[in-house]
DNA sequence: GGGAAGAAATGACATTTGTCATATGAAATC
DNA sequence: GATTTCATATGACAAATGTCATTTCTTCCC
């Protein structure tokens, strides 16, 4: 199996060259080239068509995600593992929809030779706390920010309670306070964020703020 | 390294554990047991602990997911990784929630051994093909179904306006119907849904016709 | 102490909403 | 042609809803 490995530093690029050709299997996994930079993984790539191209996220000139689609839009086949030191949410997004076969934290990739194996044979590979993410990521939305709109705590359960359907009655006996209060409090909150009546503000609660 | 297999086939358990055994690394796979349902699966997996259990999906007696669910309630670090012939969304979804560390088709199956490693070293692993899949799944929306529960098409487009926050007077106008064929047609849907107000049903169609 | 501010409540009011009984007309069925 | 069926419409009604002015009470600050 031939990879190519593509990181800032040298250094990094040598030991994961040697953790690679030193493990001993049927079929040897061959280095046959590294680079520093993107745009040299785009080259190498183009030049040398490796099996798996190891590469990290955060590099000068051109980052390893902009170099992956530049790769995966002529060979949407690459195999491609992006090794990264941190957990981004962005990135690991970008990742995703790119269609890249791998995404391992630097730390935990002692087993990387069984990594860019199973990924040569076709699977995909997600670090451990990666995959804890998924979920999030895929549905992700910048949380409501009552604040801004001047929503007191009271007015953020109210909400909640509106968007369970309930009326103004059962949310005043939920709440503790008499049934003419909610109504004002639901008048005020109806103010702040603009909405004409409980029904848009239920509908605003499922757009916005829980998604 | 130790492993166990369970398989609804004990053919298929024999050449899983063959193939493990002869991946000669400097770390040994040991194929400790193999079992052949999912309630063999959970007994097995916490009589000997093993570092990763490879399991089937569709299994008498228990599946795989029932039996992964009860391991992990108990070991939540449990490197479960199922082994599937088809590539069922629902499977996958449960799947993922459930928190298994592999999802691998056993027709691509050739580099288990690079997989069971990728896992036992803490990775998570999917199959080629399922990984596509991941973004569709994810937010995966099992239709509503209007028919089932009498909907007509109208009334359809009118929960739709109800949940875009229009009161009765522009429905009307929207549809080209009187404001009161409007209000009639709502006391029909909120009945056939065991609804009380429009504000349930906007709350309703969010949650459960498009969540 | 004397405000000032804010949360909670009340009462009055217009509007919206949901329900129901009933009417109309067109199409389908016999 | 008569009957049934269905969608649409109307009017009447009670309940829920949203708005507003006002009051009460507490807390906080000078």
């Amino acid at each position: 199996m031939r990879v190519i490995i593509v990181d800032d530093d040298p250094l990094v690029s040598m030991s994961l060259k040697i953790i690679l050709e030193t493990d001993k299997v049927g079929d040897p996994i061959v280095v046959e080239a590294t680079g520093t930079s993107g745009r040299e993984g785009v080259e190498l790539y183009k030049k040398l068509k490796p099996d798996v191209l190891l590469m990290d996220i955060r590099m000068e000139d051109m980052n390893g995600l902009e170099a992956g689609e530049k790769i995966i839009r002529e060979d949407p086949d690459a195999k491609i593992l992006l090794l990264t030191t941190f957990l981004d949410d962005e990135y690991i997004n970008r990742a995703l929809k790119l269609g890249v076969k791998g995404y391992v934290l630097k730390q935990d990739c002692k087993g990387l030779p069984a990594t860019v194996r199973a990924i040569f044979d076709g699977q995909t590979v997600f670090g451990g706390k990666i995959v804890e993410k998924l979920p999030d990521i895929m549905n992700r939305k910048e949380k409501f920010d009552y604040e801004a709109h001047g929503i007191t705590e009271k007015e953020k359960q109210m909400i909640e309670l509106v968007a369970d359907g309930l009326s103004n009655k059962e949310i005043a006996e939920k709440m503790f306070l008499s049934e003419g209060t909610v109504r004002n409090m639901m008048s005020s909150v109806l103010d702040k964020l603009d909405l004409r009546d409980r029904t848009q503000l239920a509908c605003f609660y499922y757009q916005e703020i829980r998604p």
